[in-house]
RNA sequence: AGAGGAGUGGCAGAGUGGUCGAAUGCGGUGGUCUUGAAAACCAUUGAUCUUCACGGAUCCGGGGGUUCGAAUCCCUCCUCCUCUGCCA
């Protein structure tokens, strides 16, 4: 969440950024906070001055209790009764403002960054490279949901069955291709100096607030109430979350991580005819890469994930496009992000295959993430996140970008992951 | 899952109602000495809020309570250890 103290220094800076995200109450809400603030410190030194009085005559009872001046120590007992019952209300009344100010907080998204376009949905998205041909496909090449079935490596009714919608079963070299990609995935961003790590794929609430998930996607994951525990819906709420509330050492940064895990999106009302397939899933394998840098190395490290992740794509040799994301289409957390997109040629559809954000302060502030600088001051971190990549539209791409009429290339690079060549 | 024990600063570990944000040791940082290093010695070494500053407040697993006063007593939750049970 943003910063009280920066919140106050630079209002109307912060009122047109979040006029880019259509946000039109910004000044208010952005009022809100500083009142609750205010409200905040003035209460606090009331409090911390009675406070300070109860601890003095506590201390004076003490001593008179010590040398056996009883009768003296009652009588300064007594005047403590009508102080300790104002401090009682004056901590509810500060839990109660504090409450509100974490409410007003947590309601209130990230600035874009200046370089995010103005727009109102994913319509608006920039796009600012193009890499790569659209292959020739043959007379009637097919979608990848119909050459799942012909050649039998994706099996959405048997997960149907034994689970439900968005949850296909991979089989053979189906599963096979999957586990490549995988490898393929971690292996590159292992060579990019990132260090594996291998999460739980659910967590508890306090990681949800961290990173942003709660309270502002609540219905997007699958909760589990018996225990209070929530379906992870990508790698970056548990990895990120390994540094909440830690104060990284100078030396270790940056924090370089890549994990792979399965993801869950509840995808609540998000169905439809151009959904179909492999377009979105309520279960999918996503190799993540996180950083988490000084501030003013941030930018730098969102252009490397970047370049990483086009890298991946070039390996495979697959058409994509980059799209800066405008103000409508940002994430609640993130400053600036740009997503990747494959071209799946048998549907003549761009397929969003990475997302790549730079959160800055925001999920840090929340994390409690910090380094000591030169002057031994804490100073909050950086994060960023990126798919790298999200393997299922990744999948629809190579299977419908490199049929023919007999069958279905496998990309040069995975071969030694796959141990063939053709499906 | 049941019974018992325990959670204190970066780590180890003392502290069982009063001046304790907390002994001591290790580690870290700075210095003296040294050509340099080691050793030794000296000093320093948690976080957050607030204040221009002096200072003040809060934090001993989390939350609540008792008390003039809580690391210390009570309740509750969490976590870890030991034994028993169960199980990849």
């Amino acid at each position: 969440m943003l910063q009280v103290g920066n919140i106050i220094a630079n209002k109307e800076k912060y009122v047109e950024g979040l006029k880019k995200r259509n946000l039109n109450n910004a000044a208010e809400l952005l009022e809100e906070v500083i009142a609750l603030d205010d409200e905040r410190k003035q209460n606090q030194h009331t409090l911390d001055s009675n406070l300070a009085e109860a601890n003095s005559l506590a201390k004076q009872i003490g001593g008179l209790m010590k040398e056996g001046k009883r009768a003296e120590a009652e009588e300064v007992k007594a005047k403590t009764a009508e102080l300790k019952s104002l401090n009682k209300s004056l901590s509810d009344k500060q839990n109660e403002i504090e409450a509100k100010l974490q409410q007003a907080l947590y309601n209130i998204p990230n600035i874009p960054n200046e370089t995010v376009p103005t727009g109102n949905s994913d319509e608006d998205n920039v796009e600012i490279e193009r890499h790569g041909e659209f292959p020739t496909l043959h007379e009637g090449a097919k979608a990848h949901w119909d050459l799942i079935k012909d050649h039998d490596i994706i099996d959405f009714d048997l997960g149907i069955k034994i689970t439900g919608a968005g949850f296909p079963v991979y089989k053979g070299k189906g599963a096979r291709l999957q586990r490549a990609l995988v490898n393929f995935f971690l292996d590159e961003a292992t060579k990019a100096g990132y260090g594996e790590v291998q999460p739980p794929i659910v967590v508890n609430e306090a990681s949800g607030y961290a990173t942003g998930q709660l309270p502002d996607k609540e219905g997007q994951m699958y909760h589990i109430t018996n225990d209070d525990l929530y379906l992870i819906p990508t790698a970056e709420v548990p990895i990120t979350n390994l540094y909440r509330n830690v104060i990284v050492d100078e030396k270790e940064l940056p924090v370089k991580h890549v994990g792979f895990t399965p993801c869950f999106r509840r995808e609540a009302g998000s169905w439809g005819a151009h959904v179909r397939g492999l377009n979105r899933l309520h279960q999918f394998d996503k190799v993540e890469i996180v950083q988490i840098q000084k501030p003013e190395n941030s930018y730098e490290a969102l252009k490397e994930m970047c370049n990483h992740v086009a890298s991946l794509l070039e390996k495979l040799e697959l058409p994509y496009r980059v799209l800066r994301l405008c103000g409508g289409d940002l994430g609640f957390t993130s400053a600036l992000t740009f997503d990747f997109e494959v071209y799946s040629a048998a549907q003549e559809k761009w397929l969003e295959v990475s997302s790549v954000s730079n959160f800055e302060t925001y999920q840090a502030n929340r994390l409690k993430l910090r380094y000591k600088n030169d002057q031994k001051k804490s100073v909050l971190l950086h994060t960023l996140n990126g798919s790298a990549m999200a393997l299922p539209r990744i999948i629809a791409a190579i299977l419908e970008n490199n049929q023919d009429e007999h069958g279905i290339n496998i990309p040069q690079v995975l071969h030694s992951y796959t141990g063939f060549d053709r499906i």
